[in-house]
DNA sequence: GCGACTTGGTTGAACTCTCAACTACAAGCC
DNA sequence: GGCTTGTAGTTGAGAGTTCAACCAAGTCGC
């Protein structure tokens, strides 16, 4: 069966080649800034985060794996690596007995209280500076329209 | 020295989270599509995107390494990788002979002009079948003022 | 209660990326 | 020329990610 490839005009590949450049650029950013300063990459930082939001600093590991957006075998390997550091512990699920809960611990919150300001700021500077409140709120709605599309 | 942090406010950090997850799910998707079916990272597509476009097929290391986005070492360590798949061939610079120049081979072409309907499609399906015409022009607005954020 | 299927999570190998160190050559300066 | 500094590119080690295989425990149907 042959089907003709819709291939994209100027203003797509445009678009597409700006959108790539910018989200690598930024992204590569700012995990090194969080790599110099607090001494872990972005996807470790989003780890901790969610789970100081958690009731109880607590989410089982597929909630996490969810919450972040990560497979669950690269939660697993991160999780052992925020394990090894003290900055997160794992406890036995007392409903399931196959699952395993992911605990921020207090040395994990206070690295996180550190790292945080440093990272928000990072944002704001690389990102939102350079943005207008209207492409602000175009952003997100063009990144909201991308998650239901993409996940719906 | 004590400096307020300035905080995202909520439109900010609604904005911020949509924005990472909706890039992450598209980039992964992609990824996954490319490395299914052609056997490549996206990364390297670009590699091989980037020489077929460059006259004769080549470029320098360090051009190629600004027109990808990427550091001298991820493109070398990506170099040898594509020449032992025989898509790219390395030839000494006659100008200057610190110099490298990388060569599009016969079979990178080929295999890049076998990857690219499938990869297209997935772009167009996984991203510009969400937006409207005016998003993609904000989104292209957007990013292109990002990027000179970021490298200006 | 028992087999089949699904879900939760881990593991190891292969791969890619980053960082710092290093070699080699070019360019500027005296 | 000879010295210093900058540029081009590579390398190896360490870290993170992916994929497929795997084990253990829950769930469903009969």
């Amino acid at each position: 069966m042959v089907v003709m490839t819709r291939w994209l005009n100027a203003d797509e590949q445009r678009t597409w080649r700006a959108y790539l450049t910018a989200t690598r650029a930024l992204m590569e950013t700012l995990d090194r800034e969080l790599q110099h300063d607090a001494g872990m990459p972005h996807a470790y930082y989003e780890i901790l985060v969610r789970l100081s939001e958690a009731p109880g600093r607590r989410l089982r590991m597929s909630e996490l794996a969810d919450a972040t957006g990560s497979s669950r075998s690269r939660l697993s390997h991160a999780t052992a690596r925020l394990e090894a550091s003290g900055w997160v512990r794992r406890e036995a699920c007392p409903t399931d007995r196959r699952g395993q809960v992911a605990v921020l611990t207090d040395a994990g919150f206070a690295a996180l209280a550190a790292a945080a300001p440093g990272h928000v700021e990072g944002v704001r500077r690389h990102l939102f500076d350079a943005l207008s409140p209207a492409q602000i709120d175009q952003l997100r709605r063009i990144s909201e329209t991308m998650v239901d599309h993409l996940t719906g």
